[in-house]
DNA sequence: ATGAAAGCGCTAACAA
DNA sequence: TTGTTAGCGCTTTCAT
């Protein structure tokens, strides 16, 4: 049995499917409707728990509130704890989020969104993989609300979501070379974004502003797609070769628990000697024996500045067509010594 | 400025829009349409960069490609790799996923089921909450599609995959008797459903089988809502009114968690004579020092037989009305000895 | 205070 | 082989 319409609702309360219409949007006051009427409706409507079909509505009105989230995956625990926190305060405005991970693959980051165009998305979420920098103008001349976040792509006017990279990077270092440490290795992934560039600039930065010369020996680059083996081998490679590393920094989050695993592997010990510190929080560094520093990344504030942003930006873009300044916020990571 | 319709991409090329559609949809060479002008019109929808507008297609057609999917907590490790491998099956095939976090709440999980059913979702993915049960069935009476994982809910004829709980607890208990232990804790939350319960059942039966007495003084059940604080006063609680505990096995991935950081806060040690066992692996029992055993589930497996029997009944829903037997999926947890 | 009717963009039955 | 047209369920302008 298909479910009801609007229009089986009106003929049952003998009304037309105006005045429905009006009744279910609220508008009922406003048109000023009998409340009579409005009862003998909103009992029909319960009776036959009446649901109005979105998707007519968004066809008729152009919007269907639902927001596209495109990340590089989701099952990566900061994009996923970014993902609940945006999801809860996008549905108490009643927005619904269709998501996506891009696998850092620009071909599928532009299928996707193109997929959410189709799907007539009202606005964007996007943590953006290099070379989509034109969709995502795209969008912006369609005037279409978008929030990018994570990473920066230098030189748009859109508005963007991010943490001091740079900063956290070379407070970690700085740290680190306060605490002693000589031959800093750098673990990164090469993948040559804003926010990865950041961490190595923060990291070279703090060795040159305290004296110590930059030694590409100890600097290491994991292709993003590497094996697990592979990824495991370099790293051995890196510690087998460069006995003198007396501390570790990790660009990111997985890396460092890569990194982890390979020096239990190898059972190198983490000791006032010998020190790791790790980009991102995570319960395995809070857990670990020695416990791992880590440069934390504000996510709450992060999703709580992306969704504020972009509600704004829904609100005013129907009564606007005047361009705003994007708003561009940079967040600042807190080192957490442990 | 508006994006091409249909409309605009027939009168370009000089056709009737019926002849655009067929050929949008692949209907062509069926509908015998000519080389020339398919040529034709795929020239100009590329020239105008057309793109269908999806919301009309679903209006029309009655179908969105759009699964949704319902979860306790989208940033539970956990529900996050399934959802990742779900999105990833479901993209090739065409599907776009919506996902929402019910929190445990049954209210909220009812809003969520009614805000998809409004959106004309084609299907649902649903771990379910207690006291959902007369919603989705109403689900299976409109014939729409749905699966429900992690948590059975009992007596209903309802498409499931579900782990073997049961099982999981018992051979993890098992493991431990049969490694000398005689003071196993169990630690729960107090959520009675399904799956939970059946944790215990494992747990209780193994004792019952290998004769050892049940004790309710070193079982303990936290409050799905406690507060961190709460969390660690109650497991302190435990360990320091109960000293004879020789082994732990925890019923949760985020319970175990907890746990490790409470005893490495009373400074209790993980040794021979004192065991840990968690439910759900997760990277940071790898590395724990020493490494802590798990019972592992299939999340692959898991998401791999959902996507299928969704596939599968989307695939069959069009063109048949008989009612299938619900698939009923069991998978086996495996007990990783660290 | 309420209703008629157009139209959002698309698909598909029917015509030609 | 291609075109005409009704209609999916809703919102909203214009009438009354």
């Amino acid at each position: 049995m298909k479910p009801a319409s609007i229009k089986d609702i009106a003929s049952k309360a003998n009304v037309s499917i105006t005045t429905v219409s009006f009744i279910l949007n609220g508008k009922a006051e406003q048109m000023r409707i009998s409340k009579a009427v409005i009862e003998k409706v909103n009992t029909i409507i319960k009776e036959f728990d009446f649901k109005p079909n979105q998707v007519a509505r968004s066809l008729r009105t152009g919007n269907t509130q639902t927001i596209g989230l495109i990340v590089e995956d989701i099952s990566n625990p900061f994009f996923a704890s970014i993902a609940r926190k945006i999801e809860d305060k996008a549905y108490k405005k009643g927005y619904k989020i269709s998501y996506s991970s891009t696998e850092n693959d620009p071909v599928k980051a532009k299928e996707l969104i193109e997929m959410f165009k189709a799907r007539q998305v009202d606005a964007y979420i996007i943590a953006p993989v290099p070379g989509i920098e034109s969709e995502i103008k795209q969008l912006l001349t369609e005037r279409i609300p978008v929030v990018i976040f994570d990473r920066n792509l230098p030189d748009m006017e859109v508005n963007y979501v991010v943490v001091d990279n740079f900063n956290g990077t070379y407070i970690a270092t700085k740290h680190l070379i306060d605490s002693g440490k000589k031959n800093i290795a750098f673990v990164t992934v090469d993948l040559h974004v804003d926010q990865i560039n950041n961490r190595f600039l923060g990291y070279e930065k703090a060795l040159q502003d305290r004296g110590i010369q930059f030694n590409k020996d100890i600097y290491t680059e994991i292709p993003f797609d590497s094996t697990d083996d592979n990824t495991t081998a370099q790293l051995m490679l890196l510690f087998e070769k460069n006995p003198e590393i007396d501390a570790v920094l990790f660009s990111t989050n997985y890396l460092a628990i890569k990194g982890l695993l390979v020096l239990k592997l190898i059972k190198k010990e983490i000791n006032d000697d010998f020190s790791i510190v790790a980009y991102d929080d995570h319960d395995v560094f809070k857990l670990h024996t020695p416990p791992i520093s880590v440069v934390d990344q504000p996510i709450e504030e992060m999703a709580e500045k992306i969704i504020d942003v972009l509600l704004n930006e829904l609100a005013s873009a129907s009564n606007t067509l005047i361009k705003k300044e994007a708003s561009k916020i940079i967040l600042q990571p807190k080192f957490i010594k442990r």
